[in-house]
DNA sequence: AAGCAAGCCAACCGCGTATGA
DNA sequence: GTCATACGCGGTTGGCTTGCT
């Protein structure tokens, strides 16, 4: 290791930072707006490089990040994405308001990943591990009954004569009615059991997190129906071309 | 009360990509 | 077209906190 190239040059400071260094760099930053990060130290007279200044800023000192533990739906939304794109943890942060890349990394891997893991799934491909690990299936899980392939962030040529389960969206996205799939196991709602820690979203709340979906994806209302085809097209569409 | 282990989170590192000379 | 530099992102690590024995 012999350190960022953008500061090599230089002697800086490393580890945490202290309270003087965070309020030069915010009154730096508010006053002026970062430019280039890699002026931004010597600018704001800091001994730090300017990677870890962008860093500090984007996960700790921004105005607009939101403190504090996630929520159910806030949950509920990194599962679905990350179900969707994987770790693409930039991604799922920009459908969260306040929250940073580093921030939804960091509750995926100590929690969201365990919790899945020990409900049977792999947090990878979010199916189920195996037969012996099955468990009944929480209505939490059930936002829709496809699943994306590991095929689905390659490039693939649209092909809408495939198998019949599985489509392939406008942007060569391929989705499959997995049969070893929690997405794709069907189910009762009132025979949803209730997970440990993790109560069921209320009626209040399934209307709340439609609305947000919408919102974010044109109106399209979500559903947790096999008619909801549609809404996973524009959610994959408007997240993985996202930019 | 002390020691240990596990969990959590801030920060670092390296790589890929974008941009400008 | 090539190279150098800066930026952004995902993976990983180190240290602090908390809970358990």
């Amino acid at each position: 290791m012999d350190g960022h190239s953008c500061c090599s040059k230089q002697k800086v400071k490393r580890g945490l930072w202290s309270p003087e260094e965070d309020a030069k760099l915010n009154t730096y930053i508010s006053t002026h707006g970062h430019g280039s990060w890699s002026s931004v130290p010597r600018l704001a007279g800091l001994h730090r490089c300017g990677k870890s200044c962008r860093l500090r800023w984007i996960n700790y000192l921004r105005p607009d990040l939101k403190r504090g533990s996630f929520s159910p739906e806030e949950e509920q939304i990194i599962i679905d994405i990350h179900r969707i794109v994987g770790n693409k943890w930039a991604q799922i942060a920009k459908h969260l308001p306040g929250r940073t890349d580093n921030e939804v990394k960091n509750f995926w891997n100590s929690c969201i990943k365990k919790r899945l893991i020990s409900q049977g799934l792999d947090p990878n491909t979010h199916n189920l591990i195996s037969q012996t690990h099955q468990q009944p299936i929480p209505e939490f899980f059930s936002l829709t009954n496809f699943q994306l392939t590991d095929a689905s962030m390659e490039t693939k040529t649209p092909n809408n004569s495939s198998s019949s389960s599985s489509s392939v969206t406008p942007s060569g996205i391929e989705l499959t009615n997995h049969e070893n799939c929690f997405w794709g196991a069907t189910h009762e709602p009132s025979e949803a059991p209730i997970l440990e820690g993790e109560p069921p979203l209320r009626q209040e709340e399934e209307e709340n997190k439609e609305e947000k979906y919408s919102d974010q994806m044109g109106d399209q209302i979500m559903d947790t129906s096999f008619d909801s085809f549609n809404f996973d097209l524009g959610f994959v569409e408007s997240t993985v071309c996202l930019d």
